[in-house]
RNA sequence: GCGCCAAUAGCUCAAUUGGAUAGAGCAUUUGACUACGGAUCAAAAGGUUGGGGGUUCAAAUCCUCUUUGGCGCGCCA
């Protein structure tokens, strides 16, 4: 849409660029802060002064000089300070709605991603207790990004990884049988490395009500590994489902010890020379290739490291076709990054075929004070609380509107008081408010056509609002080259505050049918728009709050 | 001690990745139609971008020093 706009001018001015004598500059336009200053404008002359050795003003005085406006669709070609600013014929632009309203949710669709294939795994949360307030984050961030970058082209699988095997998960049956002998009154203690949650009391509480005491006589050790796995994956799944969290694949590490992938990888890593032998344990040579220092693979005892399966787990996907991989880490986790770059540097021959997200802790307050959590100590405010609590359509809002590296401090208390203050229901609103408005219309006998152009509009008043419609491709753009969800919440609440506005000060509804038909078109315009955005958040679109 | 990340309005966050007068929400103050949904609109006030130095036409953004905070620095996962 903004290629229809921009698309001829830009090339026109990288001409007269190039005549003036600089080479392969690319022109880009933004829109400036200041309305006054038009709808578009570009900052070229400022990077000309260079090559050219001359004043801003100047040079784009120079470069306008040689522009025909008409040509354009334009209304207006100012040189203000050495910005060119240029401003579009309103009829133009208000014509373009009409290619929104054809388009439907397709508006917006790109082709940015065309041939990529990107695999992108995120929460990833070891199945050995609920999910937490952090992974709320990963979740939300995630999820997030996978519908956007599908938006912008991109072909997208979205990934769990499942740690099902490792000494995390002997500790969960070992912390499982603890709380199942205290359930019969025995002598039990829970060592530091167990799990000390709650949901391990219910899940020996179940095995207890369906099993009784056979456990007390017979092995444990296989069994309560798979029920716990099996009892805590299933609330995982539908928590994550409740907080409208879909994945393509659950990935399980153990099937990477069944097919021998965990084998194959080891076996490559030492054929192509990448590991060494060393007081009885294998390394990995991964200080050549920017980590700190080379990592252990095998343990003198052994057992593989974390390393290994991880390893072999991303070996796997880049053998499954995927031009890019993107990991969602918390920042606990940042010093794991260099030596993972290091492994597929070795496995896949370039470390930059994985790119890792890394998202800011998220601390929790309550009345003020922090709440210290750990799964150890079984001290969590779980997501599923705040599902409850704050519900999920406000909860991914809050989630995605914060960059990643803001280190985000949630006082519970406030959250819940305040959830109604969330800017989620602003947006909601809009959108309900433009359902209302066509059930109105409808009860009053009005038949909604859909327009080829607008006749009675007053440009003036709706030009901004179009303006912001425009700009929706550009969003999904920003949003998914530079993985930034939070700039389509910023949209969707910009695009919501003008259409209130839009509101408040034209009545839509009027006795002539003519223009209040245009106007409808317009609403519905921004209507499609609204709920597409909402839904690249995982958020839903309402008709009635 | 070493490394990574951050610090912006009273609070929670933005700032088109180096662009024009640093913007929103909440809180505070003021105003709005006997209207199609007031979960709204219009406006005021609020800032030495933690601090010092540098780079250039231009710095919240880049470099450097420094202060404060978070997170790492396992043959744990």
């Amino acid at each position: 849409m903004l290629d229809l706009l921009l698309g001829n001018l830009k090339v026109k001015i990288e001409d007269i660029v190039k005549d003036l004598g600089a080479e392969g500059v690319e022109v880009e336009f933004e829109i400036p802060k200041d309305k006054s200053m038009g709808d578009y404008s570009t900052n070229i002359a400022f990077r000309l002064t260079k090559v050219l050795r001359k004043n801003p003003n100047l040079i784009a005085f120079d470069i306008v000089s040689k522009l025909n406006k008409e040509d354009y669709k334009l209304e207006k070609i100012e040189v203000v300070n050495g910005f060119i600013n240029f401003t579009f014929l309103s009829s133009y632009i208000h014509n373009l709605v009409f290619k929104i309203l054809k388009e439907k949710e397709n508006y917006g669709n790109l082709k940015v991603g065309e041939g990529e294939y990107y695999n992108v795994e995120f929460v990833s949360a070891n199945p050995t207790g609920y999910l937490h307030i952090g992974h709320g984050r990963g979740a939300a961030y995630g999820d997030s990004l996978v519908r956007i970058l599908k938006k912008a082209g991109y072909k997208v699988d979205s990934e769990y990884y499942i740690n099902d095997g490792g000494n995390q998960i002997d500790n969960l049956a070992h912390s499982i049988y603890e709380r199942y002998k205290e359930l019969f009154g025995l002598e039990f203690a829970l060592k530091d490395d167990y799990y000390h949650g709650p949901e391990i009391i219910e899940i020996a509480k179940k095995i207890k009500d369906k099993y009784e005491d056979k456990y007390l006589q017979s092995d444990y050790y296989f069994d309560f590994k798979r029920i716990g796995v099996d009892y805590l994956l299933a609330v995982l799944k539908k928590d994550l489902s409740d907080f409208n969290v879909t994945f393509d694949h659950w990935f399980s590490e153990t099937s990477l010890y069944e097919n021998k992938d965990v084998e194959k990888t080891i076996e490559y890593l030492n054929n192509h020379k990448f590991t060494y032998l060393e007081d009885g344990a294998l390394w990995l040579k991964t200080s050549k290739y920017g980590d700190d220092k080379d990592r252990v693979l095998i343990k003198q005892d052994g057992s593989y490291t974390y390393l290994v399966p991880d390893i072999a787990y991303h070996h796997n996907k880049l053998n499954r076709g995927y031009t890019h991989l993107i990991d969602v880490f918390g920042t606990d986790h940042h010093g794991y990054v260099p030596r993972l770059k290091a492994a597929i540097e070795m496995i896949g021959g370039d470390s930059s075929l994985l790119d890792v997200e890394l998202l800011q802790m998220v601390r929790v307050l309550e009345d003020g004070k922090e709440v210290k959590m750990s799964k150890r100590s079984g001290k969590a405010i779980t997501l599923r609380d705040l599902i409850d609590d704050v519900g999920a359509d406000a909860l991914r809002y809050m989630y995605v509107s914060k960059a990643l590296s803001t280190q985000m401090d949630l006082d519970l208390s406030l959250l819940k008081k305040n959830s109604n203050d969330n800017p989620v229901y602003y947006v909601q609103y809009a959108h309900a408010r433009i359902s209302s408005l066509f059930k109105t219309a409808l009860d009053k006998g009005l038949k909604y056509k859909e327009l080829q152009e607008f006749k009675t509009l007053d440009f003036a008043k709706s030009k901004d609002l179009v303006l912001k419609l425009l700009e929706y491709p550009e969003i999904i753009e920003e949003a998914s080259t530079k993985r930034l969800p939070h700039r389509v919440t910023q949209y969707a609440y910009e695009l919501a505050n003008y259409l209130h506005s839009y509101y408040s000060e034209v009545k839509i509804i009027t006795d002539s049918e003519v223009e209040s038909n245009e106007r409808l078109n317009l609403l519905k315009a921004v209507q499609i728009v609204l709920k597409d955005a909402l839904s690249l958040i995982g958020v839903k679109a309402k008709d009635k709050m």
